[in-house]
DNA sequence: GATTAGCACTCGACTTAAATGAGTGCTAAC
DNA sequence: GTTAGCACTCATTTAAGTCGAGTGCTAATC
């Protein structure tokens, strides 16, 4: 258990080093007005900071910096939630009276305003298929061999996949079946349509097509959703712009594995609801461990529809972050549920 | 006009240069199997060459550099074109079996396979909008004030857009003119839905939705066709790699440059059929004037479809690229028409 | 006249050494 | 318990010195 005082003290060389990217000596702790200690007794706490573990020192005769397990008791201890600026909350309300149309281009925008806000990196995992059902189900023809089938989710989702006809079934055989499709599996979850499918309805199929194989071929391929998620990301290069990233391998490192849609699903696949921090090395993924990761859900009626994330240096802002993050998933759950 | 020796000097040192970005020497040029004569010689070439500003010396006593004269004679008259390795079609030739049913992943494939082989950074502007047709239009309601309108065109492309019923038109008035729009504006061109919507359509529609006005700023904002531009990148940080752009904050402004898609939509607007090299300052953009750029269109009848782009620096495998980007083309044309 | 060998010269890149200064740990005094 | 004082540490900066790849010019050679 620390003392008042020597949480204090990690508390200021915390957010002093968020904002430096220095290592902070005694001195300029002391020096803060809301601090009434000589640079001695600073240093004797720290000294026993870093003992604890909370504070490390990049070499003797430099300041300290927080270690890992200092970040995560700040974050865990000190953190003051719900401290958004006035301004910030207003930036974030403005966004949303835009109303824009498409729920798609909605999360980009609203990955590019968090990462304009905070300068790190940030990412929509667009609501998830998961929890939605189906609307509706349609299939147009474009020429002889072939067509786009067209999925529409009770959250005004709309997914397509061009499909070739097999030969020896005709269009209006496959409009039949769609159509059928279209009356039986409305209201169903997206997720198991598949499953429906071939549990129930193939047989059914199986009246209207001679070439039944190849046709449930073509559906088992219009409704693997296992590659529908969407993920949005801005804000990928301003990892380079942060002090401890200015050596380009390493930044390209993790530039890359950013870039990676599957490492996002991995990520967020594991996100608890509501906001979660996971910091340097408890990060699963080798390349962000000098990196913290702050994830929120957002959930109608109980139900987990998307993740939003944002990644940062270790040192990173997280109050202001997760107080961002706390506001906007409010207030993107109002927008998708009005 | 340069003398064949002076040629074959010049072809010598952009070719090395290509591979090594340093500046190169005199010696190096003539220990080459394929030149005969003394670096001495080499010398007083390279000296005439540099005074008509094809080379250039980054300092006294280093070797030269191309400048982007040098390059662009380079890519005008000394490049063999049609000279891929046979590796490199095969496997061009190995992605187009896989026929890959979504005509946005199969671009995002391309792109993909072109900055794994070159290494630079690739990007595709899907088949533009403005030589397809309506195929077909239609609503589908999600709840009581919301719905989405469906755009398909006759290459297959599958628009959305989420929409806000107007209070006071219900729902089956707005199918009614979805399904009446359908069966007038099929056939037509994407890009001219708008004109004849207000020219042609707007009196009839009239007749069956009070809220006349209200129904128009809706389809207005359905047809907008200037936002649904999309594009494909990939490779974006194998910029990084190149020893040019080391330095981390130009290679921020390249990165942002790239990142926003704005900028393609400008670069390729421009873009004239078949391939096109760019080099250093011919770049329009500021940000990207130490890179070079190549663009192709892919055309179906004549009409051009689409546009691929692969940027890199200044020292640039323009052969190598040129032709893999004329193999490509020529196969994206077959798959898209088959 | 074209080519080449020889040589002095240039200049960035690298190496080494010294100076600087921020910051610590410890001890003794308050 | 707190603080002043002081010796010590060590990354960073600065300056000087060395190295070597490469040039330009001149004179000799083919």
């Amino acid at each position: 258990m620390l003392t008042e005082r020597q949480k204090m003290i990690l508390s200021a060389i915390v957010n002093d080093y968020i904002h430096s990217a220095e290592p902070i000596g005694s001195r300029s702790i002391s020096k803060r007005n809301d601090v009434g200690f000589s640079p001695a007794t600073i240093r004797n706490e720290m000294s026993d900071l870093e003992e604890m573990g909370f504070l490390e020192q990049p070499h003797t005769s430099a300041g300290r910096i927080p270690s890992h397990k200092g970040y995560r008791y700040f974050v865990d201890h000190l953190i003051n939630v719900s401290k958004t600026k006035n301004q910030e909350i207003s930036s974030i309300k403005n966004f949303f009276k835009k109303r824009l149309d498409r729920t798609e281009e909605n999360l980009q925008e609203v990955a590019s305003i968090l990462s304009d806000m905070t300068q790190y990196t940030s990412i929509a995992l667009g609501p998830e298929l998961f929890n939605t059902t189906l609307k509706h189900l349609q299939f147009i023809s474009i020429n002889d061999d072939t067509g786009v089938v067209i999925i529409v989710t009770d959250t005004g989702q709309v997914e397509n996949k061009k499909v070739h006809i097999p030969e020896g079934i005709s269009i209006t055989d496959i409009e039949k079946c769609i159509n059928i499709l279209n009356s039986r599996l409305r209201g169903e979850p997206i997720i198991s349509l598949k499953q429906k499918l071939f549990n129930e309805l193939g047989n059914e199929l199986k009246k209207y097509v001679s070439q039944h194989h190849e046709l449930m071929q073509m559906l088992d391929d219009v409704f693997d959703t296992s590659k529908q998620e969407r993920i949005y990301m801005s804000g990928t290069t301003n990892m380079l712009t942060q002090p401890e990233f200015k050596d380009v391998s390493t930044v390209k490192n993790i530039l890359d594995l950013i870039n990676e849609t599957q490492t996002w699903i991995n990520l967020f696949s594991n996100a608890p609801k509501g906001i979660q921090v996971t910091i340097g090395t408890e990060n699963n993924a080798k390349q962000i461990q000098d990196c913290s990761l702050i994830t929120a859900t957002y959930k109608i009626e109980g139900h987990s529809i998307g993740t939003i994330g944002i990644l940062g240096p270790t040192r990173m802002e997280y109050e202001r972050v997760i107080n961002l993050l706390n506001h906007l998933t409010d207030d993107l759950v109002k927008f998708y549920y009005r």
